[in-house]
DNA sequence: CCGCGTGATGTTAGCGATCACTATTTCGCC
DNA sequence: GGCGAAATAGTGATCGCTAACATCACGCGG
């Protein structure tokens, strides 16, 4: 069947069906308006000719979209790569296309860069970057193009449901249940070990992982220890909880994510301190390594792929002004207790 | 600047600078004749307006592509997630878009799914699928497209000087060299468990992982014991490789990536064998997680991120069918120890 | 002083679809 | 039997851009 030629357009199907070009539209897209016998003959050329619409002339003349693109900040991270899943599945089954594009924080971003990374003005787009860039990319196109975005992101419930175009989870308040969890096991406090935020600051927000942590320390009339930064690499965890794992005092660590635990996890071993006896280590993600680790790690699952999901459908419902449903709904993040948490040893 | 406006075209632009739409066009495209007074008129209105050229518009009139289709089996594998971000950044360096579909194995494909979900004729495509719906997609693509397809695998030299589309590394070669790295160290014999081959039978090729694994064996003169399949999910691995790692004889073991091998490890520590005392064991990948599990992982690096880069360049020498060039190189394959390897304990 | 090459620009025709009309049947119904 | 609505099909404009060709002014050689 190799046939390097010119794909058919749908003017060659008109042709050998033998009528106008507009009845292949129109059987194409499924109107009614076709009579049956009419519609049996474009269908089979358009059989014969192999004829597939053409993406760009569809969206050139106006037709619906059937594209989302996609702006990330990091596509190595589980969260985004899980959510970009998600989207990517939706879309696929409903024919539609996905287009990526990196937000590199590490590229200076001037606003003239920004606006050149940005699709161009109606183009439907998922927005998941909560770094400095992401958000003034999420302002611009909040500005310019309201209806034909959504973004994904840690959000608390109020938030959630002021605005339509959000999408995400309340990270606070699963960082809240973890530390909570770690509480009741008896620790006099907990220790965190945070993810880069959006603004660089840490307790700005309140769905933040970082304030669902502290928040939960404060009611419980505990003292608030320093927060440790960390990068997102695991090497960079790795180097700045040095500090935390050897003081003998710290009994719990609440991680901003899998990776940052597994840093944590390995520099208590070579520490010497024994997980979950002398330390207890909470993850977050239920990245799929983190069963598998050695002990396995205690972390809160995240369906990240759902969320995806969800923001597409959220996305199509939005361009096609279609009636407002409810948004898309999706597990809630839940702990998961594996064998890096514990009761903190009694001290003589 | 909210601006909820349609976006500035061609001609918008040319009338405000007060020349002709083809001398925007030619401005933009940066022809050299134009008028350096002209240029700047038409430059200004251009930065007046905002003016972004419409991508859907300038392939549809037959311009530069500047598209890429990535088409990829899995996108949550390790390589896979790499290879792309490594394409993406090429992309994006040269402002090109980047679109993703999944060939999902899960889904039933026949001829026909696997026709709609490829790009139409002409869009360049970077196909990464080594399992059997995508051995067809690339064939099909082949047939129709040569010119605008570049494959990424694991092939030999040869096998890559062969086929000008081709390109990747030949992962046969890299596990034979951690198996000799196995065999030098004492080890009688070297088990290996194998992620999925594109055929769904092992042995068949010449550069997959299991076979320069079987090779060096051979060569050795040792048995080459069964080899154990795995799927691709660390679920899976940890199922399969319980035989193995409860058989005292058995004392190195070489497993398809870094999520097998930690399945292997969490196996082994379960079924109370030490690691690297009593076992061996080595990963393949280098994922950023195996420098950080305890004990950190022996593996082997491969540079996907490169070979990601490297297909976009080579498909885009193909596809403006410039001077072929040779095709780009990066860093071979290499073996990185850690701790999970090391001698045979002496046995009585 | 004509003719012609050359550089700068304009004009026209698509690319492959959709949209908004218009034209032709067909059919129900009084 | 005649009239208008509904069903069906076709025509032309348009989306934003590029390719190919046409035009125009200028300058130079014969």
């Amino acid at each position: 069947m190799a046939q390097p030629k010119k794909a058919a357009s749908i003017w060659d199907v008109a042709r050998l069906a033998g009528v106008s070009h507009q009845t292949v539209s129109r059987v194409v897209n499924g109107s009614p308006r076709v009579a049956a016998a009419t519609r049996d003959k474009v269908l089979e050329a358009i059989a014969e000719l192999g004829y597939r619409p053409n993406r760009l002339a569809r969206s050139l003349a106006g037709g619906a979209a059937e594209s989302v693109t996609v702006l990330t900040a990091d596509t190595s991270l589980y969260g985004a790569e899980a959510a970009l899943r998600g989207i990517e599945r939706a879309a696929r089954s409903l024919d539609w296309s996905v287009q990526i594009s990196v937000l590199d924080p590490a590229e200076t971003h001037s606003d003239a860069d920004i606006i050149a990374r940005l699709p161009r003005a109606g183009e439907p787009t998922i927005i998941m970057a909560h770094d400095e860039p992401g958000m003034r990319a999420k302002q611009t196109l909040l500005d310019t193009q309201p209806h034909a975005m959504v973004a994904i992101g840690s959000y608390t419930a109020e938030e959630l449901a002021a605005s339509p175009w959000l999408v995400g989870m309340d990270d606070g308040k699963a960082a809240a249940e973890a530390t909570r969890y770690l509480l009741a096991l008896g620790h006099d406090t907990v220790h965190h070990v945070a993810i880069p935020t959006s603004t660089g600051t840490f307790g700005g927000g309140r769905a933040h992982r970082a304030d669902g942590w502290a928040r939960v320390l404060r009611e419980a009339g505990r003292e608030v220890p320093n927060l440790v930064p960390s990068g997102w690499t695991i090497a960079e965890a790795f180097k700045a909880v040095q500090p935390l794992v050897a003081d003998p005092e710290v009994t719990a660590i609440l991680c901003g994510n899998d990776h940052l635990a597994l840093a944590t996890l390995r520099a208590a071993h070579l520490a010497g301190r024994s997980v979950p006896g002398d330390l207890s280590i909470v993850g977050f993600d239920n990245t799929p390594f983190s069963a598998f680790t050695t002990p396995a790690l205690t972390t809160v699952n995240q369906d990240f792929e759902s969320v995806g999901r969800g923001a597409f459908e959220l996305l199509r419902h939005r361009v096609d002004g279609s009636i407002p449903r409810p948004k898309p709904g999706w597990p809630e993040p839940e702990l998961i207790v594996r064998e890096t948490s514990g009761p903190p040893q009694v001290r003589p």
